[in-house]
DNA sequence: CTGCCGTATGATATCGCTATCAACATTTCT
DNA sequence: AGAAATGTTGATAGCGATATCATACGGCAG
């Protein structure tokens, strides 16, 4: 009943399908559905077929199955930073939601630039990916253009689009900053700071927020907002804070665009020997662990990360299996941690 | 001279290189040499190929080009965590090293887990990966003979095997962990606590160094051990704080596994009012950035995990590219930062 | 002028798998 | 009972690139 196994000795060691079928003594096809439609084929040739995958160690090659099917397997997921625990919870959240559906995912860090954006999303095109997770909503009309002819569906994260066929999963970047600025300013506070490193979208946003609050207040000045562009740190807080107090010797609130500036910011007046919350009432956001640890307790804005990397991913495979989802915007919302240091 | 495109409307709307050539007017392998080898073809048609490209907006298809050359320009890396910033370090170090040459780097998040670890090995397999990068010396039976079946090259990253052939980058954890407690035995105390979570390879190795630091001062003494598998995480290093003092009440200092349960081990004594470390010395491991910035800042061991990743990345292209590296094993060291916790 | 050689180009045969359709066996329905 | 529907299995033809070998060509030695 068993034929003898193939003994086309290939260049490459490998093992191939045809020498499995070979040797369970069925058509390359029928190995083929044993493994990936097993409901297709016979119990008996699929008992045949399993067993000679064990004895022959056969493992699929990707590659071919790509080729063949035209279907990659793989999703893209592109986050401007791995260093930063936001996006790595992020990731968290995708790898769950993915992970028994046998998808491999690439993941890519565009440390924050439009270029390498631009250069990752070319790479990975090679691939041909199933689909997309992207960080932002605002890419370079090049990378827009990229997208738009490759017909790859795409779910952006972290924030909420106004165009309303666009994929998102987040919450809003603005009405958080407006949030955390409300909330200051109902606690009394007149001269409130806002400190941000980096200036990507997110921050950004989080900044118009701020500023719409103060204007609202009529408490809008711009000595009060140090901004600056480099990578945002602990470090980077510490000094920023010193910069403000410079500036605005006055101030007695600072909304920190991040916990790590704010971790900083709050380090240093305990250095300088400035009580937070009494003379300095300090806030951040994004809560992430240390800031509910540390002493004063950081007043922060709780982001649901590990969720939207979750939602998304689910999106993005339902858009996958080709279902018109009814809800293409989905807003997870944030949280005021209230905690000592404001 | 320029032939018409072909329009062979391929299910797939894909433009392949065949269209390329077609467009150019050449044959489809002048056309793939153009490409991938400029050398070998003549400027004229060259230029003419690059033209093609650019107008059709071809985009190489990976999968193909794995498939007909047998190598998939793929390498695996696998770490343990991607919310621990060690590994997210490692990891921007082997992107650093690896980042001209074209490789698509597939990332894989094992979660401390053997059984997730050999899931993702037969995974990254499938797709013919020319090299890997492990995390840790000691893997499954079955990972271990997976891996040699493959002949893949691996490099393991993080300690230092006794094996001579193994391909290893990373530093002594044993010695690390002697150190930092050869550290406080000098600084004069006697009842040093050990603080573990987790509990993987490098967290026992440490314990190790720890053990035979006090066996070696005669201070050992299985009551100063807190040792517990969950993962470590700021609040867990609070808990574990206050199981140690219940436990040995006697304590005067206390070696954290790392920085994580350091941190939460001083904000922990921040709140219970033990000053440190006057009444209690505290330090951790890794050097977070944190570490030099919170109040006290902590003494701690600085590991070299960026390096590690670059070299290893490094050591492992050299491997691939068929070279016979004269050092199979690089000891990167570590330093002791000692600070104001203990 | 013949013939050999190195270089640029092309034709063809895979790489390992799946899509597709044909062939046949087995039910189920009218 | 005969036709139609259903379910299994297999043969064949690509998927989109590269490896390999063959061919054409100009240059140079004899």
């Amino acid at each position: 009943m068993i034929k003898p196994a193939a003994n086309k000795s290939r260049a490459s060691g490998r093992i191939t399908l045809a020498m499995v079928a070979a040797h369970a003594g069925v058509a390359t096809m029928t190995a083929s559905r044993a493994i990936t439609q097993p409901d297709m084929v016979s119990q008996a040739l699929r008992d045949r077929v399993d067993q000679a995958v064990v004895e022959l160690g056969y493992v699929p090659n990707r590659a071919a199955r790509a080729l063949a099917s035209s279907q990659s397997k793989v999703i893209a997921v592109l986050v401007p930073s791995l260093s930063n625990a936001v996006f790595t919870e992020v990731l968290a959240g995708i790898q769950d939601a993915l992970d028994a559906d046998d998808y491999q995912i690439l993941i890519g860090n565009t440390r924050y630039s439009d270029k390498e954006e631009e250069k990752l999303i070319g790479t990975y095109l090679q691939s041909n990916p199933d689909g997309m997770l992207l960080s932002g909503l605002s890419h370079s009309p090049r990378v827009q253009q990229i997208l738009t002819n490759s017909r790859v569906p795409v779910v952006s994260m972290m924030d909420m689009s106004t165009d309303p066929s666009q994929l998102t999963v987040g919450f809003s970047q603005v009405q958080a900053g407006y949030a955390m600025t409300r909330y200051l300013i109902d606690k009394g506070h007149k001269r409130i700071g806002f400190l941000a490193a980096q200036l990507d979208e997110r921050t950004l946003r989080r900044a118009e927020g701020y500023r719409q609050a103060m204007q609202e207040a009529g408490l809008l000045d711009n000595k009060l907002e140090v901004m600056v562009g480099e990578p945002s740190t602990i470090a980077l807080g510490a000094e920023l804070l010193g910069r403000m107090l410079a500036q605005a010797p006055d101030c007695d609130a600072i909304f920190c665009c991040n916990d790590d500036l704010a971790h900083g910011a709050v380090y240093q007046c305990q250095r300088r020997g400035i009580s937070v919350p009494a003379q300095l009432a300090i806030c951040g956001f994004n809560d992430l662990p240390a800031s509910a640890w540390m002493n004063p307790s950081l007043t922060t804005v709780a982001t649901p990360r590990y969720r939207i990397g979750y939602e998304a991913a689910k999106l993005l495979r339902a858009v996958i299996k080709g279902e018109d989802p009814a809800n293409k915007q989905i807003d997870l919302g944030f949280t005021l941690m209230a905690r000592e240091s404001a």
